[in-house]
DNA sequence: TCAAATTTTCAAAGTTTTTTGAAATTTGAA
DNA sequence: TTCAAATTTCAAAAAACTTTGAAAATTTGA
């Protein structure tokens, strides 16, 4: 393999333990990421030195994370494995499945700690973290729903503008010129509770974070 | 411990694995979360049944992570540790730690690899698509670096607004509204571009923007 | 300074995860 | 259906990571 593309593979191995995902799966990923053609598993584990049952786990893992594309050739029965090639549509693959697999199961616990009476004020307290991960975590979630929904073609504007951080700013603007088009509304909450955690805790009632 | 608590802080605890750090961080800095008051070392091994030692090998990382604040308190020699208690700060460190440890390599490794002149097809190839995951990772990046700046009032106020998906379409609406002004614009760009990495680079210079 | 209190280090034990080779199963074509 | 190619499973070996207890180092107040 040339170093150019061993380079990236390996960078891919070790980033993948930081993630859930371990060397292995790691550099399949990258490795059919860059590859001209789709690769069987007999040449991904000879191009990456692995064996072949590893590979084969591997796969099997990548296919559950929806990242490799499975096809098959004309008179050849072997399996082969390419990735998307659209990098936006991979990255929509991603925040999907992390969705599912880490942010829901976070939510639902917090929903179901905060569908509890406290029995004491450190519970209380606790419940009122919660809460505030609780609307966070909900409110990150939907930006990404929204930011999921934009289809490749305005992308490619986005990205031929380039990243320069000037231009995002107009975004930053418009979005926090629409927050201010937010009334006055009951205003204290916000702020005592950060400051004095126990005192005046909204609790489990409050919630509205929009609970599916 | 309550079984309310208990149960956030076990769910941590397994979820830290699938992010790099593991149960012990992860039951330490829930504890920490949820937790009234200030702990130190020893209440949290007591706590969460952890050795001395194993908790002190936690914080350090808790702390390497800048996600636990040290204090003393007067006539008590120990350590005290506490979170931040706004959770968008609390996320916002997060965000600059993962760009600053994954991100940030990433895109190094990637700069490096697309310098090179490609040898033959295949490395031609695996250079456009490294070239595509570099662009779109300073996208994101850059709309991170600008989420990052919204700052703790703007946020109350888009939380207030409730985290109702229909409210944040006016933002992606006024986000597509901005990109379709952006005229014609040389197009050739990313294949070729492998080859002059000085060109137009955003890499180094701006926009790194947000970060430490 | 000392010594008590506290935190940190570190080698070894324990645990979990990854990787493998061999065997079992599945698949598609004849 | 059978056969051989291809894939998957599985138990065991290897590697990586976590956790611990004991000892060392540091800090503080007298």
């Amino acid at each position: 393999m040339s170093p150019l593309i061993q380079s990236f593979v390996l960078h891919f191995g070790e980033m993948g333990s930081r993630w859930g995902i371990n060397r292995t799966v790691g550099q399949i990923y990258a490795l059919l990421y860059v590859s001209e053609k789709p690769l069987n598993a007999d040449e991904i584990a000879e191009e990456l030195a692995f064996s072949r049952s590893n590979v084969s786990i591997g796969l099997k893992e990548l296919q559950a994370w929806r990242l490799v594309k499975l096809q098959h050739f004309p008179g050849d029965r072997r399996e082969y494995f390419s990735t998307p090639e659209d990098v936006w549509a991979i990255f929509r693959l991603l925040a999907e499945e992390r969705q599912k697999r880490e942010v829901e199961p976070t939510l639902t616990m917090l929903r179901g700690a905060l569908m509890e009476s406290p029995a004491n004020a450190a519970e209380r307290h606790a419940q009122a973290r919660m809460q505030a991960m609780y609307d966070l975590i909900e409110l990150i979630t939907s930006w990404f729903a929204e930011i999921q929904k934009l289809d490749a073609e305005t992308l490619q504007r986005l990205m031929k503008l380039g990243s320069r951080v000037q231009k995002l700013l107009q975004i930053t603007q418009s979005l926090a010129r629409f927050t201010h088009r937010d009334g006055g509304d009951k205003e204290a909450k916000a702020e005592s509770r950060a400051a004095r955690p126990d005192e005046d805790d909204p609790g489990a009632g409050g919630s509205e974070g929009g609970a599916r």
